[in-house]
DNA sequence: AAAGTAACTTGCATTATAATAGTTACTTGG
DNA sequence: CCAAGTAACTATTATAATGCAAGTTACTTT
């Protein structure tokens, strides 16, 4: 079956997914990130099989992630180079790379982000550009935006959203009288 | 053909991936953070078909982010809560949805991050809780950690690695001699 | 002239995803 | 007390996505 289109989703996170959701798609900007250009270079520090690798770079190069340029003219070769939209989803590498590190690293951290400068290890937080706060618990909230739809802003509405952690979920069904019971 | 796992590869990126990496594990997770805890809520809220998300949930418990507990006994019910871990993925969401909304939102944005007091929208950026520096451009570098094999300093000693937003990839025989051209 | 390199494509097997329908175990309304 | 409703799933069956291996193109290097 064809797999479902999160694109004509409102969320901004689904029109993202749709761009790269994908298996290895994120493991590719990784290594652009990291200074990766060349087919053959993904190809080796991934291990991925080439026509994967071949359909992955030209979906990142159709969502505008990459851009395919010609770096010799004979024989063709080609490289690929992260676009502004490449550029910008550094953030989520980021947060990702805290997360595994926090997470999944359990024999101790392989990969370190570090300050450039100074080599001391850096510890990503997320806070807003304005105030300065940091953008977890229940500081922040989502809303609907102007253009949101009349659905979104339902569903926006419905729920407890407040980017809620841990909502207290009692249900009064599970609580109450069991009565035939034996 | 089995899918190829992230699961065994150093990378903290990768690891995390082998977790969430699958079509609506991260949107799953998005509606986790909004308060969502119901199998059929997630449906609603998703669109997705009953087994996918069975499925779905399953991993994500499977892998610690979500925890499934009984809320009704009779009849049994059950709902689906995010643990610490899955709790810990917020920052991943949130610099999803701002790289989203600034890329994909033709139309003007849908959701927005605000405040919850003031209302004021909100611009997420990752800085260094320390030095309190934005992780970008050049700033910060990836180094290998303490935990890191011989293969992973080889990696990271390899290329320009330093978070390179696009190093200039001048070749030299794109440049040089054209010879036997006609 | 043979081997190497870069960037792929083709063919075919195996998995994953999806829509739909069915199941279990109750609760509720009339 | 019986039909309809609700919550949380499983089973079935289709189409797509993924993966490995091998082949291709167009040169460059030894």
């Amino acid at each position: 079956m064809q797999r479902k289109s999160f694109g004509k989703m409102q969320c901004p996170i689904a029109r993202g997914l749709e761009r790269v959701g994908e298996w290895w798609s994120i493991l590719i900007l990784r290594d652009a990130l990291h200074g990766l250009t060349r087919f053959d270079q993904f190809e080796q520090s991934l291990g991925i099989a080439p026509n994967m690798l071949a359909r992955r770079l030209a979906g990142l190069v159709k969502a505008g992630l990459l851009e395919r340029r010609r770096y010799s003219e004979r024989p063709p070769r080609y490289e690929y180079v992260l676009t502004e939209r490449g550029r910008d989803f550094q953030p989520v590498i980021v947060a990702m790379h805290a997360w595994g590190n926090r997470h999944f690293a359990p024999e101790g951290q392989s990969v370190l982000l570090v300050n450039a400068r100074t080599g001391e290890p850096a510890d990503p937080v997320i806070v807003d550009r304005n105030s300065k706060h940091p953008l977890a618990d229940t500081e922040f909230r989502v809303a609907p935006g102007p253009a949101a739809a009349e659905r979104t802003r339902r569903k926006l509405a419905s729920s407890a959203w407040g980017i809620a952690l841990h909502p207290p979920t009692i249900d009064k069904r599970g609580a109450r009288k069991r009565r035939n019971r034996a």
